[in-house]
RNA sequence: GGCGCGGUGGCAGAGUGGUUAUGCAGCGGACUGCAACUCCGUGUACGCCGGUUCGAUUCCGACCCGCGCCUCCA
């Protein structure tokens, strides 16, 4: 029994999909007016272990995760750049999906796009007027009557009154409240605009997702995930319009994954100090930024630094070696270990995804044991439960050899480097360490590092 | 101020009412010409103070500290 912490009771339930052995999740994703970051990476990731996980379960599931391709700051950001904001917003899918893809992430079912759900926005607004939930401000904006919904702030445990309370609510004069929100923006001269029963104008920010989430998955669905600051409002608003729209349960269950902070601060746009996805695989391979964000629970708070990211370069190199020179057995030929019932066992728990790696490098150790022995099959029976449950988490898929031997960063080619390996083996025949010792300390300078075996030596970059 | 989360060995990071997390780093040994890789061994970790209990890092309460949301942000 799989258990998810559902941010909605604050605690861990048994995960009961509404139609027996099929998934229907919704992920809020990207606003696509710049490059991913890494908070974006991580819910990217978080989301794609969650759908692994619940296919390698048995589950059927339909993963649809939207793109925002209309707001403000798309049409600012376009405006600065002086051009169309669908060449913006077209230009800002195309690199992160390069990002996910990168990242080993797979595509969702479904990714719709804000500007394709006009009509539905459109007519989900209707409903809510109609119902008494939302009104128009005779400015051309339509807003929802927050206090038309009496679980307001079910999710995020907040009380009306204290938000009204609160300075930091915007007041503005069209609002019957303060805390009610933009359904329906009316369009300033120039902006781009759909027409509409209230005039022209483009929908808010949090209705999009109420109307293609319905739209794709129906009134009442299984999981919702999103990063952390959408919590509130975004979502609290989500279950606001739905609820109050179809008049059903929005979600069964939320997730939410943890920040990412950066020298112990949030990393966010306002505060600038955030890494987008290009700029750290300049740095890092994509495999080990991934397993730097699955390494730890995806709830959690994680800090990026350098050393973090050397930390799991290093251990997942560990886990790699384990795999180099063995060809894994037929996966379909090796039935379910132990070890795949600890791996089980921890990713049911809430996608206990650190545990889950724990089992990995006890797999790994078990293979070093074999290999060392001499039991070459038991040593491939395991590499490929190894690479199995690597599968799972989307790490240990590439050949071992492009792990280690790719993007070295040397101006060595590899024809070279054999060359030098060749000369140092010769040397090490006469029994000439000094010279064998150059060579390698040479290539170590150049950031190759060779390790020999009784099989020969093989190198890696540094 | 309101709401919520967390404090685990040098670092990262799981977990548990009594028994090994795991990884990185360190130390000792094996392997090696020497290294690297690998294997074996090695660390009286659970913020503080009370309480419950035969026994608490794990449950309860208070306290201290850190963090998040309450505003566009994943």
């Amino acid at each position: 029994m799989i258990r998810i912490y559902n941010t909605l009771s604050h605690q861990k339930e048994d995960f009961q999909p509404i139609e027996p052995g099929k998934v229907r999740m919704y992920v809020c994703g990207m606003t696509v007016y710049d490059y991913c970051h890494l908070g974006h990476a991580r819910v990217l990731v978080a989301f794609d272990v969650v759908t692994r996980y619940l296919r390698h379960r048995g589950y059927d599931v339909q993963y649809v995760r939207n793109i925002t391709d209309i707001d403000d700051k798309i049409l600012r950001r376009a405006d600065e750049n002086g051009e169309d904001y669908r060449g913006l917003t077209e230009r800002m899918i195309r690199a992160m999906h390069e990002d996910e893809a990168k990242l080993g992430v797979m595509s969702p079912n479904e990714e719709p796009r804000a500007t394709g759900y006009i009509d539905e926005i459109v007519a989900m607004i209707h409903k809510l007027i109609s119902g008494g939930h939302a009104y128009e401000a005779g400015n051309g904006d339509v807003y929802f009557a927050v206090d038309s919904f009496d679980d307001y702030g079910k999710l995020s445990r907040k009380k009306l009154e204290d938000l009204l309370a609160g300075a930091r609510v915007d007041v503005q004069e069209a609002k019957r409240s303060p805390a009610d929100f933009a359904l329906w923006k009316a369009a300033k001269a120039g902006e781009v605009s759909w027409p509409s029963p209230w005039g022209d104008g483009r929908p808010g920010w949090h209705i999009e997702c109420s109307a293609m989430s319905t739209e794709c998955l129906g009134d009442t669905f299984d999981i919702h995930g999103g990063g952390p600051d959408l919590l509130f409002p975004h979502h609290e608003n989500e279950i606001a319009q739905s609820e109050c729209a179809t008049g059903h349960r929005f979600v069964n269950t939320w997730m939410h994954v943890g920040a990412i902070r950066v020298n112990k601060e949030k990393m966010s746009k306002s505060l600038g100090n955030f890494f987008t996805i290009r700029e750290i695989l300049e740095k890092y391979r994509a495999e080990v930024v991934r397993y730097f964000l699955v390494s730890s629970h995806y709830r959690s708070q994680v800090d990026y630094s350098e050393d973090n990211l050397e930390e799991a370069d290093r251990s997942l190199t560990r886990l790699y070696h384990a795999l180099r020179g063995i060809v894994p057995a037929k996966e379909s030929e090796v039935p379910e270990t132990g070890h795949d019932r600890e791996f089980t066992a921890a990713m049911d728990d809430d996608f206990n995804t650190a545990g889950a790696i724990a089992v990995l490098h006890a797999v790994a150790n078990e293979i070093n044991q074999f290999r060392r022995l001499g039991e070459e099959m038991p040593a491939k029976q395991a590499a490929a439960v190894l690479v199995r449950l690597g599968s799972v988490l989307g790490i240990l898929q590439q050949d071992p050899e492009m792990f280690f031997q790719s993007d070295t960063g040397t101006e060595l080619t590899a024809e070279d480097i054999e060359a030098m390996i060749q000369a140092r083996a010769d040397a090490r025949k006469a029994k000439n360490f000094a010279e064998a010792d150059r060579i390698r300390d040479e290539l170590a300078e150049k950031g190759i590092i060779l390790d020999d075996s009784r099989e020969g030596t093989s190198w890696r970059r540094g």
